[in-house]
DNA sequence: ACATGTGAAGCGCTTCACAGCG
DNA sequence: CGCTGTGAAGCGCTTCACATGT
């Protein structure tokens, strides 16, 4: 389930003249085993043909369809530091379906301030804006210190789904999905291996 | 074992009073159950006391160890866009033993410019830096386009990890360790779970 | 003949349950 | 008595191997 968006970003990646394309070269691509990408692609449904491969407009849409990305979705940004300003100019979620809705920060100086087109406004504006925008996601890309606050202003104003990129866990009500993306982490695990290939 | 990096935080982030936790209390901070907790503590070696639980600065020196953080590394940048330049500004890094050592990209109007104390360097400088200023991790915060290319470099050069946060699957050599962290996969996730629960 | 789709085997990780120790 | 450490059971995911379809 984590692969699809993979396998999704290597179609994505493909000459734009292939219009085939066997679970052997997907594999390759997504650095898998092929048994792994049928596996994979037929949880989806039947839609490889045998001696041939798959179709790969076909594919896309399909995974696209499961993920449901063919749905456009509400993004708001919380906290527009260097990395939130980074993800607001970032064009590609746009084209991926996903649409900056609202940008907030709590620091007065920023408010007011554009970022592509888009308006920075105070947090408390952020639980007003959520409902009245229908904003399904949510990045928190503040400091660790008021990441706890803001998922609670979010989780009250009933937002889906929150990306957290501040290095804390943050608790939110079941209703509320929750990805963590923590550099810090990252760069241990790498520190992790490197320790280990040294003995 | 990519759990030992959230347990660490966990453990920062307590009071400053707390001397022990027990399994139960750090399980549910970092949202587990406590057998696994246990599981992945005794993997270190048996830290714990029976009856008490773990001592607070004891089991971080232990997982530190673990983990390779108890030595500076050294970490170049490549691609100083908004995303590389937030990286270049997060200080958390350097306090966790991981030493900017070069900042590089590939656009001539950059070069020469600082971020933090550090210059902005030519591709053209990155091989020799990475060997003769002995970095073992690096950034990759390119363009799609430029992370291959990137990726050969450092390869070649004998970086040893790299934390790739372009989007596309980059090939190395076996000796060097690669993360990927795609925020267009994150959200695609995130997607996909809303959708599943609309359902 | 070639590549998919899929049962079955294999494997590792998670969870349980309890013995052991302070 | 409380909490750790750990064998054993359980579970899901990965891999294999081959039957199936074009």
């Amino acid at each position: 389930v984590q692969r699809l968006p993979l396998y999704l970003q290597c179609l994505d990646d493909l000459p734009a003249g292939q219009s085939s394309i066997s679970s052997e070269e997907l594999a390759t691509e997504a650095g898998l085993n092929s048994a792994q990408v049928r596996k994979d692609l037929s949880f989806l449904g039947s839609y490889g043909v045998r001696g041939v491969g798959y179709d790969v407009d076909k594919l896309r849409f399909e995974i696209r369809q499961e993920l449901g990305l063919n749905k456009e979705r509400g993004m708001v940004i919380v906290g527009i530091g260097n990395l939130g300003r980074a993800l607001a100019n970032f064009r590609g979620f746009q084209e991926q379906g996903f649409q900056i809705v609202g940008l907030f920060d709590a620091d007065p100086r920023k408010i007011g301030g554009r970022i592509d087109g888009h308006e920075i406004e105070p947090l408390d504006a952020l639980g007003d804006a959520v409902r009245s925008r229908d904003a399904a996601i949510a990045v928190i890309a503040t400091p660790a210190e008021s990441a706890q606050e803001v998922a609670d202003l979010l989780a009250s104003a009933g937002i889906c789904a929150i990306l957290n990129f501040a290095p804390v866990v943050i608790r939110v009500p079941d209703a509320v999905d929750v990805r963590r993306v923590d550099f810090s982490s990252e760069l241990r695990v790498l520190s992790f291996y490197l320790h280990q290939r040294s003995m």
